[in-house]
DNA sequence: TAAACACAGGCAAACGAATTCATTCATCCA
DNA sequence: TGGATGAATGAATTCGTTTGCCTGTGTTTA
């Protein structure tokens, strides 16, 4: 039988009540009934339960946090468990659980999301998603309920972070500007899909900034992280005019488009400069070592988790967003020679 | 404000002790009533309060899932997302949440194991760990509270699930001795987790199964999946006699174990074959493509749910326990040219 | 010396649902 | 026709906490 506040009232000869106050550390209490109770609380094992407090506070100290499944490529990515930890290390410190909603399909998504608002089990959520549409986001802003998206969505009631994808797209062209290339491609272009679509902005800015013409014929769409780098890259390699750099919206496709220039003969970087984005832990051992941009995927839950805890605490409505900053590795797949 | 049992009722003209029993599609409710407070509920958007529920029956319809921190290298590991999946997936189907409680250190993990066994939140835990020596495992004997292990302890009085990993370096041997070769490395053998240890076993049993005599010079200890592969083939590579194949415990020693032979002006696996474990998505595209094999970690996780679900049904005490295939793929960097 | 005031703690009512026990009808059989 | 039976529902209690309000002591102040 679990032992409950009853139990330590009666062992302490005090009400259900004291003890309660000496678990918040009320000031209402003596110090002499404090330690007594703290002692026999720690003697029984006590700890309280944390459903009934639930109960009464209405605020159960749990936040949910919602996942594509496996379905979405991104669910297989490295920085997923990386995220996590950033929300929980921060949920932990505050005392939070998180609830992990990992959903197959949207239509499962939306039925999770309602019985994550309306069961009460969570006090809000924070929801992962990359695509422009999502229908549980509109779902979620209807309600009022409190959540926090991770990525970025184009309904605009939201509170979101995000990386700092147009940056990223700006930050590796001028890095392959600066070694000498003109004919930079874009790999992994994915309508549908903010991240891509902020890092090919940024990549159309820095271009257009640096007055070098757009060639549309360089920017190659895909399904993001499917493996199907190489054959993106083979389209790359049958143009007319070849591009000299690649920017791979996924190191995974940078790995792809790589084994196809190999195949064609090709050098990396000597024929054609290769980055990816992500800097998955293999990046350094690839060769050549892979040119990449490291999320920081921690700092990206941490600053949901807070972003989340202000929402909740703050009685004024207003949407908040963040962007955390990504950092350019270079390495030497992206190197002219000459350098 | 939240819409509870009680509005129904009321909107309803039933008691709520209706509205409870049709939720529970109990036989005492009349088809008429059903259908009316049904209609109702679905009007309101009323959701039963998980909580309160979980309350009265003392049986919450949540599970913890315990998993080391970035501490431990293997939460980085692209298998942790998809056992994540495979315990969800099912969760779902059984209408159980799950609570992720990453820790980040081993106090940490203690005082968390304690609060959600003791909190009364979780009906029941699964644990991650693939240390000999865990603490929290023992603890969590001595409470008697319902939980499984995924990985494996030395502690008798547990349930677990685990990888075949005797079998997975027993094959891998077998798949070298195909190949012809006789002096096999075994590379990332970390003292104090189990799962290298049984590998290991494998790798000796099969040896001595077909009569090789065991060389512990060929045995390189290591801190598991830390990237130090590079430096430990540096250790092999001195060896007055080097190894013919290498496996290597994780996909990333391998990686950087093949960099090391590449900088000596080996190839592999023309000199030098290597093979590793857990088969990441880069495994396909290195150059070469190595051999690898394939942890269901997906079934890893479903199958711990199932038989934490037994756990919390059965009355009976018993000690379960699981172990999940493992599939051997095999590339070009384990195999003998001549073949 | 009586009134005012802290201070420490107890009592009891929530919180939202499930469940046991009791109640109301209508029906049935003798 | 009256008591027994059973089906459908309601009232009240319970789960373990928190918390607003009240009470009983001292201690201070006028």
């Amino acid at each position: 039988m679990r032992v409950t506040i009853n139990d330590i009232a009666k062992k302490a000869q005090v009400s259900a009540s004291t003890v309660s106050r000496v678990i918040a550390d009320s000031p209402l209490i003596s110090a002499a009934t404090k330690e007594k109770v703290l002692k026999i609380m720690k003697e029984m094992n006590y700890h309280p339960n944390i459903i009934a407090r639930s109960l009464v506070n209405r605020s159960p100290q749990i936040i949910g946090v919602v996942m594509p499944g496996m379905a979405e490529q991104s669910f297989q990515h490295p920085f997923f468990p990386e995220l996590l930890a950033g929300i929980g290390s921060m949920a932990n410190k505050q005392g939070y659980k998180i609830l992990l909603a990992n959903v197959a399909t949207l239509d499962e998504e939306k039925q999770m999301v309602k019985e994550l608002t309306f069961g009460g089990i969570t006090a809000g959520l924070i929801l992962l998603t990359s695509r422009d549409q999502n229908p549980t986001v509109d779902q979620l802003v209807e309600t009022g309920f409190p959540f926090v998206v991770i990525g970025r969505t184009e309904n605009p009631c939201v509170n979101w972070v995000d990386n700092d994808n147009f940056l990223i797209g700006y930050q590796l062209v001028e890095h392959f500007l600066e070694q000498g290339h003109r004919r930079i491609a874009f790999l992994g272009y994915s309508p549908g899909f903010t991240v891509t679509r902020d890092r090919l902005q940024g990549y159309k800015k820095a271009l257009t900034d640096h007055k070098i013409p757009i060639d549309n014929g360089l920017v190659v769409e895909s399904e993001f992280i499917s493996a199907n780098g190489y054959d993106l890259m083979k389209r790359l390699l049958a143009l007319r005019e070849r591009p000299t750099a690649v920017i791979a919206c996924d190191d995974l496709l940078a790995f792809g488009a790589i084994k196809a220039i190999h195949e064609a003969g090709l050098q990396v970087p000597a024929d054609i400069a290769v980055a990816g984005i992500n800097n998955v832990p293999l990046a350094d051992y690839y060769n050549p070592p892979l040119t990449s941009v490291k999320i920081n995927a921690f700092a990206l839950g941490t600053k949901a988790f807070e972003m989340l805890q202000t929402v909740l605490t703050s009685s004024v409505e207003s949407y908040n967003r963040a962007i955390v900053p990504a950092e350019l590795v270079v390495r030497s797949s992206s190197l002219s020679v000459k350098n």
